[in-house]
RNA sequence: GGGCGCUUAGCUCAGCUGGUUAGAGCGACUCGUUUACACCGAGUAGGUCGUGGGUUCGAAUCCUACAGCGCCCACCA
């Protein structure tokens, strides 16, 4: 044990990489990451499910901003007595992780890896890069400080969520809202397999836009850019109300179209824009949604002539089977012109279906896959989000309109919630089956015709379904499968539905809607109550960090360089949910100097009290001065828990930051040296540092843990029971009233400064400083070492009210003469023009605020902490404007 | 085409439901090494709040038109 009255010695700068990993191994080791062995009664769980990052390669600084938030939130619902759950976990990301290691076997020099491997020894190799990934993620995470539960961790792909996905799979089969149907989905010939609509993205190209007819007996013209799709056209559609078609509608035509004879039926229909193209346009049932759309609601056949391949088909006959489309399309064009059907080519811009992942144009075909039907009436099992009673009929679509709202999950920021609900209104149904290797295999067995959903095989002779899963349909299960669903068990119970769902505003849809369906659906209950989005971390210049670019901020790099605390506020503070966030090293360099600057000012504190201990109870104000920063340290205390209760990180970091820096160090610090020199003040002015330092410290700690800690370690190393920072209990915060004399002293000690600058007194040269301090001369006098120490002055005379100093040459001889109530130096006209405005103004809004409460319809209906607001701003009002009265009058 | 945003100091952004003289950080400039900190301190300069109109006693804030920028969704075949 250390002697009790030794002092801690501290480094003149803070080295985060001396600190930061024993810090984190002392913590881990306490068990306080696991809610079940937290000190204390804790009755209310806060659980937050870690957003699993994919096992494809490293976290990005996108991952660290993630860890930063939810670290925050964990840690200062952790200090305010909750039973905190962070829970911890990895995705297997199916399709990307399989993309990428077949992509590192290529430059291994494989040329086609999976058919060289087989299915076996692919899948094993992509196990093993996933393991490697996998706990490359888990250290990193752990040294962005991140306190989650390790005894908890989950991976999507592990046996418990194999289960889950199993369960989730076998209840909606069984509901009939999980179908194995023929229809158009979208399709990546590069990775052979289907894709959701949210896979898909568009690009900017161009298109040969022709306009043609498909022979010279047909009477319609129509227009494509997709020529090659038109051997498997089954109709030509018009707007019902076009009269140059009308005549038309309702005949089967036989074209023969490029030697291939096909059977047209010209349909009306009213998703026909009459004012593109020609009017008229072919319909191609198995080679576009919309179209197939179409053919349903006229009950067309799909013919289809693109095969899985990307190439075309044998419908599409003998002269262009195996053709390219990109090859087909321009034998297309060229047979058309000859034939002289051809009525123009023209370039328009198009936007090209293109693969998320590979960027490869997508095509539309039919097949038969597996599809989650979100329309579909299916009968609840149990009351679900306190609107509907088990045995309605509602439709997963509805589920995922009501979780979401006011009172509901609520989504943040705000704008967020419309953009939910528009995509909700225009979801189709899910295509969740795929055919990439990787990833929960479709729990769905055959023998001849026969079908079964099993978890394993129900019998000799029975072959599994050989596609997976898509990764989102594991991921929609993570609020709950990681606290053992389907089993019921207590930490289910416990932790569900959880409280904040922190990740980036791009997975939205992915996953956040994903999550709420699953979660409603089975559990009856929206999996979270708060969705905080975060933006993209950009570079300097507004750019995506790419490596193509060489622009990306590596956590782990700047972590090192400058401090994970320095990282982490550089991520949080400076940032609005939902909005991208420039960051540079520059800015994270500031924050290092702002951690360098706690690290000092407890330094300061540790090493000029003459005991080291802790101040759990607010110690007794002696001076202005104290009273002023004990007001402050409480008022900005419950700004910052009011903020950070709203998911308002910046500006809870930015009242703690000015509160530290500019109130605590530059002011109350520069007093306590002097406060210290005085025998009576002494033993009172260090145990209001010491006690402020401690709640700063706290305050601090969800955004810097590891400063913070590693400053209460020095500070209560010696104290009995020594506990954690991370445990301590969050201060208690209520608005405070700081004393307005103290502005006044601030003031004072400026102007004086001022004058300094102005008669250029040399910095060093101590000056003589006459006050007229009128009303102020009690303030002066007490404070007169505070202001003669800050301001530099050597003597200091007092003068009464009314009395002039002396020699106005005496500031050139270094003696300056300070005029206060400082009002005196104000424009008398200026402040009276100024004065007669405020009065308007407030004339006017007195007048407002009566009317307002002498209106029934707002004392009434309005909240009424809201009606008290009112009426207290209006007496304050009043006060207001009685004063400016009075100071009017005074003028005259 | 539909939807959602944004435009405030040289740069990055705060500014909540209208209410003192519009703020912060970074940068610039001046001064300063006083034993917590130069990863620092004391100061200074810099804004007709995108433009026009409107509502109001009062507008950066609400409404409206326009301009510029961004994101998401859909694809006109």
């Amino acid at each position: 044990m250390p002697k009790a009255a030794k002092k801690p010695e501290l480094e003149k700068a803070y080295d985060a990489s001396k600190v930061e990993d024993a810090i984190y191994r002392r913590w881990e080791a306490s068990g306080f990451f696991n809610p079940d062995k937290l000190p204390g009664k804790r009755k209310d769980a806060f659980t937050i499910m870690m957003p699993p990052p994919n096992r494809t390669g490293i976290l990005h600084v996108g991952h660290a901003t993630g860890i930063a938030i939810q670290d925050l939130l964990i840690r200062f619902n952790r200090m305010r007595g909750k039973k905190t759950l962070w829970l911890p976990g990895t995705d297997h990301a199916a399709i990307a992780t399989q993309v990428k290691v077949e992509s590192l076997l290529r430059e291994k020099g494989m040329k086609d890896p999976k058919r060289e491997l087989g299915r076996e020894k692919f899948l094993a190799e992509v196990v093993k890069f996933a393991e490697a990934s996998g706990a490359t993620i888990v250290k990193q995470t752990r040294s962005m400080g991140a306190s989650c539960d390790w005894s908890r961790e989950a991976y999507t792909f592990d046996k418990e969520r194999n289960a889950a996905v199993n369960e989730m799979f076998r209840m909606m089969y069984e509901d009939g809202l999980i179908e194995r149907g023929y229809r158009v989905v979208n399709w990546d010939p590069q990775f052979q397999t289907t894709l959701s609509d949210d896979e898909v993205l568009t690009k900017e190209t161009k298109a040969k836009f022709l306009t043609f007819t498909y022979d010279k007996d047909f009477p319609i013209t129509i227009s494509t850019t997709r020529p090659e799709t038109k051997f498997g056209d089954t109709a030509v559609a018009v707007h019902p109300d076009d009269a140059r078609y009308k005549k038309y509608v309702g005949q089967t035509f036989t074209p023969t179209f490029c030697g291939k004879k096909l059977h047209i039926k010209v349909i009306a229909d009213k998703a026909v824009d009459p004012s593109f193209g020609t009017g008229a346009l072919g319909v191609t049932p198995a080679h576009s949604m919309i179209d197939a759309e179409m053919a349903e609601r006229h009950a067309l056949p799909t013919v289809q002539v693109i095969g899985p391949d990307g190439r075309m088909n044998e419908t599409a006959g003998a002269a262009f089977k195996g053709l390219t489309l990109v090859e087909a399309r321009a034998k297309i064009e060229k047979m058309l012109a000859d034939a002289g059907l051809l009525k123009g080519v023209e370039e328009i811009a198009q936007n090209l279906p293109v693969a998320e992942r590979g960027g490869a144009p997508v095509e539309q075909l039919p097949m038969k896959q597996w599809f989650i039907r979100v329309n579909k009436p299916f009968t609840l099992k149990q009351a679900t989000l306190g609107k509907w009673k088990k045995g309605e009929k509602v439709t997963l679509k509805q589920l995922m309109r009501e979780a979401v709202g006011p009172k509901r999950t609520e989504i943040l920021p705000d704008q967020f919630t419309k953009v939910y609900f528009h995509w909700i209104d225009n979801l189709r149904d899910w295509c969740i089956s795929r055919q990439i290797w990787f990833g929960h295999r479709i729990p769905v067995w055959y023998k001849g015709e026969e079908m079964r959903v099993a978890d394993r095989a129900p019998g000799k002779g029975w072959e599994q379904d050989p596609d997976t899963l898509d990764t989102w349909f594991s991921s929609g299960t993570w609020t709950f499968s990681t606290l053992g669903w389907p089993k019921k068990t207590k930490d289910l119970e416990r932790f569900h539905p959880t409280d904040v769902l922190e990740t980036g505003r791009d997975i939205i849809f992915f996953w956040v809607a994903r999550m709420v369906m699953m979660s409603t659906y089975a559990l009856g209950a929206s999996p979270f109550k708060t969705v905080y989005l975060h933006g993209l971390v950009r570079d300097e210049q507004g750019r995506k960090m790419s490596k193509s670019l060489g622009n990306i901020i590596d956590p782990l790099d700047v972590s090192a360089k400058y401090g994970t605390d320095a990282v982490r506020l550089s991520l949080v503070i400076g940032t609005a949910p939902g909005a991208d966030t420039k960051l540079s090293e520059e800015k994270i360099a500031s924050y290092r100097n702002f951690t360098n600057k706690l690290w000092n000012i407890s330094r300061f504190v540790l090493t000029s009290v003459s005991k080291v201990q802790r101040v759990p109870k607010k110690p007794t104000a002696k001076t202005l001065s104290d009273k002023w920063i004990l007001a402050r340290l409480e008022s900005v205390a419950a700004q910052a828990s009011a903020s950070i209760e709203k998911c308002e990180f910046s500006p809870a970091g930015e009242v703690l930051r000015e509160f530290t820096w500019t109130e605590f160090a530059d002011w109350y610090l520069e007093i306590a040296k002097i406060q210290m020199h005085d025998a009576k003040l002494k033993a009172s002015t260090e145990k209001v540092l010491l006690y402020v330092l401690e709640n700063v410290l706290k305050l601090w700690h969800p955004y810097m843990p590891f400063v913070t800690e590693a400053v209460w370690d020095l500070l209560a190393g010696n104290a009995k029971g020594k506990k954690f920072l991370m445990i301590e209990s969050w201060p208690k915060a209520k608005t405070a009233a700081a004393p307005k004399e103290f502005t006044l002293l601030q003031e004072i000690i400026g102007a004086i400064r001022n004058i300094r600058s102005e008669y250029k007194v040399e910095p060093a040269k101590k000056i003589n400083a006459t006050i007229v301090a009128g009303a102020r001369a009690k303030l002066v006098k007490e404070n007169a070492a505070v202001i003669a120490t800050l301001a530099r002055i050597d003597t200091l005379t007092i003068l009464p009210k009314g009395e002039k100093p002396k020699d106005a040459a005496s500031a050139m001889a270094g003696g300056v003469e300070v005029h206060l109530p400082l009002a005196g130096m104000v424009d008398m006209a200026k402040e009276k023009t100024r004065l007669e405005k405020e009065k308007q103004n407030l004339e006017g809004f007195v007048k407002s605020l009566e009317a307002k409460l002498s209106n029934p319809g707002y004392t009434d209906n309005a909240p009424k902490e809201v009606v008290e607001k009112t009426r207290q701003m209006l007496a304050e009002k009043k006060e207001e404007l009685v004063k400016v009265q009075v100071a009017l009058n005074a003028m005259k």
